[in-house]
DNA sequence: ATAGAGTAGTATCAAATTGTGACCAACGCT
DNA sequence: AGCGTTGGTCACAATTTGATACTACTCTAT
């Protein structure tokens, strides 16, 4: 058995792709990963969150919870303490889709070095 | 055993994560994704690309076929022929991609309702 | 003979997205 | 009294992406 044998499930091929799109456009921006892998381990407070995602604007961490709570991946819990505070958490939905992205920094993780190799000979 | 329990593996945990950062930053863009399920079955030229990826402009499937091409994800093959025709494929590496993408997808696709319904309730 | 389409791009400029501070209000600490 | 912390929002600047036109060559239809 060769690699190209491999068979990969079909996600009802081509059959309205359209939402398939809507959710992937979600989770393949530049910082809906990084929350995830960030809030798998439990609540995160907001500046907690802003602290952990190197580079990650308090515009846009703001901007990309609320997305990801309207898709219900995420949970925002408010405490009315003074200061305020807020925990992030991934939903039961949520959860599930760590799996696959786990997957994926684990990929990234292991295929570094490789890549980085590639580049510098594409660069050369 | 509940859902809370699932270990995930971590990779090297926060140890040296910048290079897993630029490599997660260059495939969860717009386009890198798409294109690597275009690809999925075989050599796509680059027309054929164009109109499988709804939305795509010409611009942008250059620079991120020139991107996944330097890090060594997929192959280009130009054919000298007139008119000219240039073939993508995934490489050896990036076949082994596939399947952490496909588990995205596959993902996306079983969840969709369950995430409209969210969206639904969320802006109601 | 000539107009139109297809090939794989590049160049230029407009539009959309993202980043950068500043600001808020209420409180604790020194 | 002044600074820091909390979780944001707002206006504006910088970056990224999109739209359109252009390349040069060939094949097909009118």
């Amino acid at each position: 058995m060769t690699l190209s044998d491999i068979e990969f499930p079909t996600p009802s091929e081509n059959a309205d792709c359209r939402p398939v799109r809507e959710i992937l456009d979600r989770i393949a921006d530049k910082w809906s990963l990084y929350i995830f892998v960030a809030l798998k381990d439990g609540p995160v407070r907001f500046n907690a969150l802003r602290r952990q995602i190197d580079g990650i604007s308090q515009r846009m961490l703001t901007i990309t919870l609320r997305q990801l709570e309207r898709d219900g991946l995420i949970s925002r819990t408010l405490f009315p303490t003074i200061p305020p505070r807020v925990d992030y958490e991934l939903t039961a939905i949520g959860r599930s889709l760590l799996a696959p992205v786990m997957a994926l920094m684990t990929w990234a993780d292991s295929n570094r070095d490789v890549i980085e190799e590639a580049r510098r000979q594409y660069d050369h």
